[in-house]
DNA sequence: TTAGGTGCAAAAGTTTTGCAAACTA
DNA sequence: TAGTTTGCAAAACTTTTGCACCTAA
């Protein structure tokens, strides 16, 4: 990468913290960055592990922290994937995780069939719904032929 | 609940868990009942403290234990509702969960648009899925006027 | 300068593991 | 009796909390 892209990205992640009332840290910036290059959403201890590559070592309570922080502004949404551990990724609209339950790879789905289902749902259970959780575990393409 | 009833219950369950090969203790009676009678799916705590209401005490190890071997013979499933923890419900067919995020109820809808969904991600990204989890969180009848 | 952010230590909560004792079939 | 199942102790792992120190704006 080079600086002057550094330096964009830099910018733009600063601004998006300085324009929601968080301070732009070097541990903050790295997970924004990281996150940003990700295609799957990660864990806590893989978030730590990539800023660590990056020479940013922050405690696991500082990462925990402004991942909080992050959530509450909709900066990052947190996902389950039936791990045990939450996994977190930049907060994107309507789309879903395919994880392979032989290699563990999780890729996205950007179609969504829920939206008719919640009106569905209001109309016949008088349930508001606000968001949901849509993940799917199966085999990717590789893992079908072996 | 009458003792004829109650004898069908454990004859039931007995007859389930030696099928599968698993022996037939009290806890594991008592974990069936519980999951049968509830409408929701219970964490490890709750089902613990269902279990102490029928003067049975397993340790809380054993519970995870009897659940692991339910789930491995699909008797139960294990679902994650955001908690960062795990709950178990009797197996059933597609089915998801209501979470009302004010009062925390959680009722169950039975509709689910998934299934022309999964074609389409074989057809579309080669993945080939063997089961979904899908999740609302809004509010419940009662709690959008409050 | 100061409100906000971080590190350290500790703890809370959930889940897993190993081994010896107890129990079901 | 034999193979399962359970209890106890301990640990692994993820996440949270409190307080003192530090830093971005």
């Amino acid at each position: 990468m080079q600086l002057n892209c550094i330096l964009f990205i830099m910018n733009t992640y600063k601004t998006i913290l300085n324009n929601t009332g968080l301070k732009a840290t070097k541990s903050r910036l790295g997970i924004l960055e990281i996150l940003k290059k990700q295609q799957k959403p990660l864990d806590v201890t893989e978030i730590a592990h990539q800023l660590a590559a990056k020479k940013i070592s922050p405690d696991h309570v500082t990462i925990y922290r402004i991942l909080e922080a992050f959530q509450k502004r909709k900066i990052v949404q947190r996902v389950e994937l039936g791990e045990g551990k939450f996994r977190y990724e930049l907060a994107r609209n309507d789309h879903h995780h395919l994880i392979c339950k032989k290699c563990g790879t999780i890729q996205d789905t950007p179609s969504c069939p829920v939206g008719k289902m919640k009106k569905m749902i209001l109309q016949k259970q008088h349930f508001l719904v606000e968001r949901h959780a849509l993940e799917f575990f199966g085999l990717c393409k590789q893992c079908q032929s072996l």
